[in-house]
DNA sequence: ATGGGCATGTAAATCGTTACATGATTCT
DNA sequence: AGAATCATGTAACGATTTACATGCCCAT
């Protein structure tokens, strides 16, 4: 997706170390991104060099000296710039539209099985989705997780009037 | 999202080449991949030394020669185990989800203009998915493009909801 | 003759995940 | 004592895209 700008953004916020992004993409964004430190701590490194970012070291008692990183000007524009452009017309790369394409492949029992199976996972999500928007701290954290479990639902929807429409035949 | 069952699912219906595959992903299945040469080649060579698929080359007048795959015995049961298998819950990593969350860096009006760009694609889209209800040709063919068009559709609604309320902010 | 379709492929670059490597401290 | 948390990072691997390279035929 381009780390790139999801450090941008977040250290836009406030300054922080990879430590510190790592666990903020894990409680608050895990329904965006799954960033790993194999991909943040290059992003930093690279952003660093490119000179979107500056660094300071702070020593702590007791624990390992944090690298904390923030904006310089440029990675402010670069941001400003990223933000407004319009998003990229993204994909829907799911696993569960090709195998429902290739469905021909398989009986109508086992059809039904699938698609049972894929709306009980989404069900699954769609709760998850409604705990991200109760314990939603800021607009945006709320604002994503109700687009989530709004597409969510219009999954669960068709899936059902799916498996309906298909009992018929 | 590994090509291997793409292949492997389109080449259970009839045997294909690798520029057939590449034509009928970018006709009738542009909603679900973009697989390219460089993907679809390789992975041919692949299923082929793994004994997945066997190959023929077909000699033609005036064109070059076709090699065709065809599936294997293990080819086929590989298809059948993976499709016998619940679809992974996929992450919707949407660049858009990312400028939401970091749309506290943006006034009003600039989240405005982006919500309103992202309906705009959107609607455009559900136009591409609307042809390709009407265009279908199989009965997976329109079960794609009408799931496609639900969730666009519930996008739709959501930006429309979320910029009713947000402009009485 | 130029562009498009048919047909094969490779190379470089980018992107990302997983697993590994290290080491101190604090909680149970 | 062992597990979790804090904190840094790298290496190997795998996946994908884009661009390149080739060449024949057919229609305008």
């Amino acid at each position: 997706m381009s780390y790139k700008y999801l450090v941008l953004g977040l250290l836009a916020e406030r300054p922080m170390s990879g430590y510190d992004i790592k666990k903020h993409v894990k409680t608050v964004m895990a329904s965006i991104t799954t960033a790993s430190y194999g991909t943040l701590y290059p992003t930093l490194h690279k952003l660093l060099a490119d000179g979107d970012l500056e660094m300071q070291e702070v020593p702590q008692q007791g624990r390992p000296s944090k690298k904390v990183y923030f904006l310089t000007d440029q990675g402010r524009a670069d941001l400003q710039k990223w933000l407004h452009q319009p998003a990229a017309a993204d994909q829907v790369k799911r696993e569960f539209l090709l195998k429902l394409y290739l469905a021909k492949h398989l009986d109508a029992a086992e059809l039904r099985a699938m698609l049972a199976g894929r709306r009980t996972e989404a069900e699954m999500l769609l709760r998850t989705y409604e705990a991200d928007k109760r314990s939603a701290r800021t607009p945006e954290q709320a604002w994503l997780a109700d687009y989530s479990w709004s597409l969510c639902q219009a999954e669960i929807e068709w899936l059902q009037r799916f498996e309906v429409s298909y009992a018929n035949v």
